[in-house]
DNA sequence: CAGAAGAATGTGTGCGGACACACAAGAATT
DNA sequence: AATTCTTGTGTGTCCGCACACATTCTTCTG
């Protein structure tokens, strides 16, 4: 791709050359895509013919599916995405995605994957795409089950994940591989399905920048406590539980692990939230910096800058809505965002590209980019 | 657009409904899209007229233009994309964008703002659109000038144009003015012009960035240098001018501007640089972090390593070739990301949009996210 | 008042692809 | 030998839009 580029980019040393080098900077692309008629043509055939070879649909000798299938390596053939959305319209089909995922609260996690999807949808409003959003509780197995169990009877062409429960995912993986209806995961994988893609963060890479950042930003001397969620019954989350211990290796090969102080929260509570840490920071004056491993960092550093502590510094995951006015706000320092809207827009753009084309066009693994938002670059 | 999902979600609090709460949490998205033949029917007039009240193409008596324009809005009508484009094609004309931007090495500064637009003619192949570079040199303002004359002469639909010398820059885009050609910036903006929209990072944020994350990451008793382009006859750009006027700003503010050394160097010469900040260390020992406020923060970072400094906290800008291997390296620790592919695909993005439509659906600046780039969320 | 000129409006065609359907030629059945 | 059936193939229609062209209605002129 940078063939012509680089190649006339070296060349310009000299000052008084420029002009020629003009001449030869101006280059043209030509994508020059011929259609199925012209194709047809090509291979002495109509384009009925292409048509039944493009989509697998039987009915051709030999010698035409042959002649057409060189033709069509010859060319490197596609689609016209338009021609093809316009056309599907006419059989009066509907691509119907499904989309499971937890409920939660305006600005929370699940709803900025939610808003991606949203945005996605109408981004591509022009295709003949439905979606229809099935919620679960994320603390309720049950809920999940259920809910699941619906899924498997709906009538849809593919089904988005929102990775919580292990079992129950895999149960309604293993049903629609059964149908063969093709899914995609967001936020997650887990083991022993068959997903086209799964959208998410490297787990191992946030903790150890979060572990990294925590390092740069807090005095050698100080000790350091990382916040997991308290929970009843069920046990921490797959992600948190990589992004702990990954935290937790980043101060081990530093030999410095005996300065990190684990402290469960009560993170679906905020009134708790902040008694607790600030009875733990009063027990544990030398804690200058306190990481969050989850997207509720907004319950601790608003408590922790009400009791009056100074001078330390709060880490947290995902600019959820609580999370960017904290930033906003300075009490909490920065966030490691894993781009849930992002997660969810991809998930959605992947689909609609494995419906249209049938395949995924990259990877099974589709990590998202992680950035780090400070008040000075997060994006109001 | 969370009007349905937030009311759902904050009704379930009980365990046992949940199931209840499923039930209406199946909702649909329907954007029922009138075609312009509905649009007729429903006006009492043909599809013709409705053609000619969307594409302003006149000929439209007033009752049927109002009757027409009612209608429009009542029902938010919205051309289909696609039959649109396809349509297009039939006319034989080609969206000709002309793109004229500084040349530089693969993997540098504008060749990945290059990348981003190649990207983006890719993925909107299926239009009939021709992209033309037109390359000049940053550091020519001849160049410059006689590159843009050529441009004002091109027959073209829209000009994107990387900004870079201001005077060279008015006067092509006062050409362009009077032809009524619209143009979009790529890297900064440029007073006294109307560019359609301008693509670019908040360069104060950049600036304040660099300058918090260097203070959080070198101890406080240190000296920080804040590394310049030595430039002969050209002044400093003003990307950079603002970068490092935000820089000082920041420990003013911390009344730490002492600690701050200034320092210029070759930027377009390996081996000088590396000579140049090997000497400027060994003459300020004191120094614990470098911030490097342009493109080339390798060439420094890598000299810094092989002389033989440690315990130095090296930060620049932008993810080129050189600098993410650095990163990767370890001896660069870490860059502030201004997404030049990002802004290249953007600005072919808006180009288009505004081709097509007639307008940009937002507002002229568009800020890019300023992304922070450890060795830990490096994408390789 | 016929006829030309002009303004407003309606109709027709084709972009590239998806699919239904018509059709031809040979094989199998009655 | 006449018929159904199979298999391969080409043609026609339509999706929604852009634009050329045909048509109608109005107004003005000799």
């Amino acid at each position: 791709m940078y063939g012509i580029f680089s190649k006339i980019a070296s060349r310009v040393c000299s000052d008084t050359k420029y002009f020629v080098f003009l001449q030869e900077a101006i280059y043209r692309h030509m994508a020059q895509q011929l259609t199925i008629k012209q194709i047809a043509t090509l291979a002495g055939v109509s384009a009925g013919t292409v048509d039944r070879v493009l989509h697998n649909r039987g009915k051709v000798s030999e010698e035409a599916l042959a002649a057409v299938q060189a033709v069509l390596k010859d060319q490197s053939y596609r689609y016209n995405l338009h021609s093809s959305a316009i056309a599907f319209k006419k059989t009066g089909k509907v691509w119907n995605i499904v989309v499971t995922i937890p409920f939660s609260k305006k600005g929370e996690y699940w709803d900025l994957i939610k808003s991606g999807i949203d945005q996605a949808l109408a981004e591509y409003g022009d295709f003949s795409l439905k979606i229809e959003y099935v919620f679960f509780d994320q603390f309720n197995s049950n809920s999940c089950r259920e809910t699941f169990e619906k899924i498997e009877k709906m009538d849809c062409s593919a089904v988005i994940i929102g990775t919580t429960f292990v079992e129950e995912t895999q149960n309604l993986c293993k049903g629609l591989d059964k149908k063969g209806i093709p899914y995609f995961f967001v936020d997650g994988k887990v083991t022993d399905t068959k997903p086209k893609a799964a959208f998410m963060a490297n787990q191992t890479a946030c903790g150890r920048l979060l572990a990294r950042l925590m390092d740069g930003f807090v005095a050698d001397d100080a000790e350091i406590a990382v916040l997991l969620p308290k929970r009843i019954g069920t046990q921490l989350s797959n992600n948190s539980a990589i992004r702990l211990a990954s935290f937790r290796n980043y101060f081990k090969e530093k030999s410095r692990d005996s300065a990190v102080k684990e402290f469960s929260f009560s993170a679906d509570n905020e009134k708790k939230a902040g008694e607790e840490i600030s009875a733990f920071l009063k027990e544990n004056p030398a804690v200058k910096g306190i990481a969050v491993v989850i997207s509720t960092a907004y319950l601790i550093s608003g408590a922790v800058e009400k009791s009056g502590f100074k001078g330390i510094c709060v880490g947290g995951f995902d600019a959820t809505e609580g999370n960017s006015r904290c930033i906003r706000e300075g009490s909490l320092d920065f966030i490691i965002n894993q781009h849930p809207d992002k997660q969810g827009f991809n998930a959605v753009e992947a689909t609609l590209h494995y419906l249209l084309y049938g395949t995924t066009d990259s990877s099974t693994d589709e990590l998202m980019p992680i950035d780090i938002v400070f008040k000075e670059n997060l994006i109001p």
